[in-house]
DNA sequence: CGCGGGTTTGATGATGCTCAAGCCCGGTGG
DNA sequence: CCACCGGGCTTGAGCATCATCAAACCCGCG
């Protein structure tokens, strides 16, 4: 149940986690399963925890004023899923995020993080270090949507992100690269030939 | 010269910085003036400095094969101008960044200020601050990219940037919303009836 | 005056969206 | 075991948006 988060970290930082340390992450996080389907945000609420997915599958996504959704991200198991301006301005969230595989995910408040990470050091430094990441990869992805048309973007998301290929239906790959899903089976057929 | 980079410590953490902490903030910084059209960064250099934009307007910008430029970030006086990938990474840079009005910045290694902010706990503060805003900043950008045509994107960056609307030329804003300079033209005509 | 950017305007065409229909396939219930 | 259903995927026709290319315009400046 842990594993996936220990061995998380891990990988982000060199030195291994002491036992007791390990026991604190244990206590501070809580576990949670959702079904397929559920909520783990929705639009209004505050975002009042950050979930680490040990499993699963997730989407964030907003929704427009004539039903409309537009996916904005995707998450499966070893990534962290909040809505971070309202995890952190405590505002209500525009974005609601659901459960698309069934998944076990251990979340845990702000507040409890900011004491834990002041127990165990290691995380501060995963933090920032997932914040350069973040940084970097937004920055990408925000390069490609404005500089390249569909069928480019579309190679560069199978490229980058193989696994999500097979774990999400096309429709929502198709909204998170913001274009239609009928734009997007188009532009698969054309990269065959 | 170096008001501006105190004030702004000085927003986003509450209490004030020592005067040996500006002591040490002056000389781990180092100043730079660069002229328009001078280059801060070209693309397969290797971003060593971030630099604190005390005067000045600068551009981060990307080429295409066919000598075409993107716009991905403008920058004005207290912003933080630097290429996070290849800084953090040490890759060498796909972006450039240069200065579009004469700028004075106070520049640093990531090494420099690594030190500088284990003496200076403000500034790691300062830092975590910083992603938060920035990461958010990202999404919400991200988020109008993918959803929004260009004359709604127009309106919110007008909104949220109007100094930049007044700094820099019109094609500069019509690149960073990934339009051409000639829809942007006829978008602000249509918007105007 | 003429030059160099920046901006606008127009004509044309590509790209991607909308709406609507049909298909495919796995799951459910009779 | 088959009929049906729902969700996802595809296909097509018509349309909106936006890019491209080319020309003109505007204006500050040497």
């Amino acid at each position: 149940m842990y594993q996936n988060l220990f061995t998380y970290i891990h990988n982000y930082i060199q030195s291994s986690l002491t036992i007791e340390e390990k026991e604190m992450i244990k206590s501070a996080f809580q576990l949670k399963k959702l079904r397929r389907k559920q909520f783990f945000l929705q639009e209004g609420e505050i975002a009042r925890y950050t979930a680490f997915i040990s499993k699963g599958a997730m989407r964030q996504y907003i929704s427009d004023e004539k039903g409309g959704e537009r996916i904005v991200n995707l998450f499966i198991e070893n990534y962290w899923a909040t809505e971070r301006e309202s995890f952190t301005t405590l505002n209500p969230s525009r974005y609601n995020i659901d459960v698309w595989e069934d998944a076990e995910l251990l979340i845990i408040t702000r507040e409890s993080f900011m004491a834990l990470a002041e127990k165990v050091p290691a995380l501060i430094e995963m933090t920032r270090l997932m914040d350069d990441r973040n940084a970097i990869a937004n920055q990408r992805r925000l390069t490609s949507t404005i500089s390249y048309p569909a069928e480019k973007r579309y190679e560069d998301f199978v490229n980058n992100h193989p696994r999500f290929i097979e774990r999400f239906p096309q429709h929502f790959i198709a909204s998170f690269l913001g274009i239609t899903k009928e734009t997007l089976s188009r532009v698969k057929r054309q990269s065959i030939k």
